[in-house]
DNA sequence: GGCTGAGTTGCGAAATCCGTAGCATCGACC
DNA sequence: GGTCGATGCTACGGATTTCGCAACTCAGCC
């Protein structure tokens, strides 16, 4: 499933030049081509290829690398709130010992859908997504709270997605 | 382009079902055909139009029409971090006044990838993606705190991205 | 030189995409 | 009741894309 792989791809580092940005790195051919992806998750791969000087197979070649290494997915995104029925809220977490652990336990929940380490008076941001209040207040107040290192949690409740996009590299 | 079409549909609503969670609703075909495409972008309109009981023409045409709409967008998403070179944060910003109206305003800059309006001690959760820590700290400090309204800003370096997934239909 | 492996190219078969025509349904309107 | 327009679905054929594979190039290495 390739929603779990830049969770699990972070874990498995090796080299310090991994360790320090995450994963391999890549060369201009390959962020044209997740570039070229960002505008349309289903551009075809010729396209691609004319967009950045490869030939078909090959963009292909490297985008299922992209995609089995965990770097990229290609995947459809909405806003909860528009899709309808759904609680969805950003919660800042202080921890105390240790952060990653933390960080894993809850990545393990599903109703996590973003999970980062921060620096600030948080350490870290989680995404929630639920069904309605009780199901929020039960995630928040109930399993966030639970996992041991927690020292407390400060909850925001989405009111209004006003922009989400996903173009780091056009700009 | 679709990146901009979220942002600039939350703009234009107008009965009250709409602008209560911002987007027509949606039936439980159209539910079924993002849950497809939340696990693979790119699946074919075929084996979706097998899993969910349509047509391939009548998966894509509704395909096409959630994109149009704005309710969906097929995209690659990277950890920008993995990817390398670059600083991300969230922003939380305080804000006096009209909060929309600062929404829009940063939801205008390039550099803000992610702009949300919460309940809480923040009116906007801002996600920002710079190249360096230099442009980090123009972006926070000149252009957000420049927008008429704001009244102040706390920010929240990244430093990993645990888990990143966009599968609120299958769990 | 000769070997190896990663990356690339070219090509044919199979699958997919896409436009369109035809049909059924539904609500508004007279 | 009948008509009109809008909407959504199916069917189908041609253009395009995907996919698997064999051949090729080019470093690096012994």
């Amino acid at each position: 499933m390739h929603s779990e792989a830049v969770a699990s791809r972070s874990a498995d580092q090796k080299d310090s030049r991994e360790s320090r940005n995450g994963g391999p790195q890549l060369d201009a051919v390959s962020l044209a081509i997740i570039e070229q992806l960002q505008e349309d998750g289903r551009r075809p791969y010729a396209a691609i290829g004319k967009a950045v000087g490869l030939s078909e197979a090959a963009v292909r070649q490297r985008v299922q690398k992209l995609l089995d290494q965990g770097v990229m997915q290609i995947v459809a995104v909405t806003d909860p709130l528009t899709v309808g029925f759904r609680r969805q809220a950003m919660v800042g977490v202080r921890v105390e010992g240790d952060v990653e652990s933390v960080a894993d336990a809850v990545a393990a929940m599903s109703e996590c859908e973003y999970v980062v380490m921060t620096a600030g008076s948080f350490d870290l941001m989680v995404e929630v997504v639920c069904e309605d209040d009780d199901h929020l207040l039960d995630v928040i107040n109930q399993r966030i709270r639970a996992v041991p290192g927690v020292r407390s949690t400060e909850s925001f409740v989405y009111l209004k997605l006003k922009k989400q996009t996903y173009m780091w590299g056009t700009r």
